[in-house]
RNA sequence: GUGGGAAUAGCUCAACUGGCAGAGCACCGGACUGUGGCUCCGGCGGUUGCGGGUUCGAUUCCCGUUUCCCACCCCA
């Protein structure tokens, strides 16, 4: 019986890896410019850090969670229940919280890993998956909570995707208020809903008991005149969430980032305030969401942590490399070996040697081996892409230069060793 | 967790109503022992996802199961 991945869980095999780490270089050098530094948390938790930080109600938390009891060391310890990390946020801030980051002032952390929830698979959506995820928080006395950082944050992620090679990405914007807000907007909602949903499709029936705010979500083209004339959370925000978010959309009309305001954008955790946010993109199907996130400003304390607002995000960094495919084949992505070394007969060594020169001047070489015929190697060359490829035979040796031939155009020239560098860089 | 579709060579796919499991590409070798791509010739490659059932005979029909895909749910 030969063993498979498991499901839900899959190779990256090249060239296909070529395209991640594009995404993440790329993302590591935009996140430098915000002055964004890196932080890695274990892949592992307590159990109780995801119960209590991302929300014991959460369809996360509530089945999604590969959770399971760690044996205890000696008879009289408990043992305790460990969780796969199913986002980074949560471990995040109890990293911020456990380190008194914020005696540094602001933080703005960036992380990029596997998460993993158990969902049933499908395209864009994986047992274990990547996310890039970033986070700015730190005491409100250092600005973490100002408007100002959530358009930074907004920005920075249009920049991301612009420098990525992402055009048709929209961006949603909502403002969720405080939580008295949702409160209010709650038992509102579940009283508008009360009379109208017998004429609501089954799902909405359902969600107007289970979780009202997911009515918004609904698709069914009968039940949109209803959800049109529902309360929404715009209503309900106070003078000081209205203040915030008209803050953020004055900043980032003003630096150009264009966006939709969409107030039926709920996001699933329960601890987002304030602004939410969804970068969508065509072509992924269902799972059209390349990267959400939004301001949680009460998480820390919710963790026992001291007041610290915070904004971040995840990308899904699977959607993101299934909307980049066609990169797969860019030359500016996958490289290609700059010339392939072909040792004739007992010629192992001088080619080594060669090799162990070319390489040390920053180029990619593929040495073949001298068992090869020549036109064996002219034909793994080839296949392997080479740029060049480069003779090592007796007559070679004798002189000090090599036949250096262009695969591409077939010329070939004589270069002495001392030249070959320059030569094959310089075209 | 729910509903639907699919699974045959490394890849993409054929195989009529149940009758010898095939092609293209890829791979290996030769024509050509110091010069590739083109061409020609030859070769390797399979428990038809897995397990059961019906049948003289199953890739084909039936049941179960696993995985993937699509949608729901939810989310990145």
């Amino acid at each position: 019986m030969v063993i498979k991945a498991v499901r839900g869980t899959r190779d990256l095999l090249p060239p296909e890896t070529a395209v991640w780490n594009f995404v993440e270089s790329v993302a590591r050098e935009v996140f430098r410019a915000y002055n964004f530094q890196e932080i890695r948390t274990p892949v592992f938790e307590n159990t109780e850090l995801f119960a209590r930080g991302v929300g014991e109600e959460t369809d996360i938390v509530a089945k999604e969670m590969y959770t399971w009891e760690d044996r205890s060391r000696a008879a009289s310890e408990k043992g305790q229940s460990l969780t796969l990390r199913p986002e980074a946020t949560a471990g995040i801030v109890r990293a911020y919280i456990e380190h008194k980051l914020g005696d540094r002032g602001l933080n703005k952390l960036y992380c990029i890993g596997p998460m993993f929830r158990r969902e049933r698979p499908q395209k864009g959506r994986y047992r274990q998956f990547y996310q890039i995820d970033a986070e700015v928080i730190g005491p409100a006395s250092a600005g973490s909570d100002s408007p100002a950082r959530d358009a930074e944050v907004l920005e920075m992620l249009a920049t991301l995707l612009d420098r990525l090679g992402i055009r048709e990405w929209n961006l949603q914007l909502n403002s969720v208020g405080c939580p008295n807000d949702r409160v209010a907007f709650n038992e509102a909602l579940r009283k508008a809903l009360e009379p109208v949903k017998e004429k609501m499709c089954a799902d909405c029936q359902r969600r107007a008991v289970t979780n009202p705010l997911r009515v918004f979500d609904c698709k069914v083209p009968e039940d949109q005149p209803i959800i049109e004339k529902l309360p929404r959370i715009s209503q309900f925000l106070d003078e000081g969430c209205r203040q915030h978010f008209a803050a953020v959309q004055a900043i980032l009309t003003k630096v150009g980032v264009p966006f939709t305001l969409n107030d039926r954008l709920v996001r699933g955790l329960d601890y987002y305030t304030r602004t939410a946010f969804e970068f969508t993109h065509g072509a992924l199907g269902a799972q059209n969401a390349i990267l959400g996130g939004g301001r949680y400003d009460g998480l820390s304390e919710a963790l026992g942590g001291p007041p610290a607002p915070g904004i971040g995000f995840a990308i899904g960094e699977d959607r993101l490399v299934m909307s980049l495919q066609e990169k797969a084949s860019d030359e500016s992505v996958v490289r290609k070996p700059d010339a392939y070394i072909a040792p004739m007969a007992g010629m192992n060594a001088d080619a080594a040697r060669l090799a162990r020169e070319l390489r040390r001047q920053d180029l990619i070489i593929e040495l073949g081996d001298d068992s090869f015929r020549l036109k064996k190697s002219f034909e793994a060359a080839s296949k392997a892409g080479a740029k060049y490829i480069l003779i090592v035979g007796e007559n070679e040796i004798q002189a000090d230069a090599f036949a250096l031939k262009d695969l591409a155009t077939g010329e070939q020239v004589s270069v002495p060793r001392a030249q070959l560098a320059q030569r094959i860089r310089g075209g």
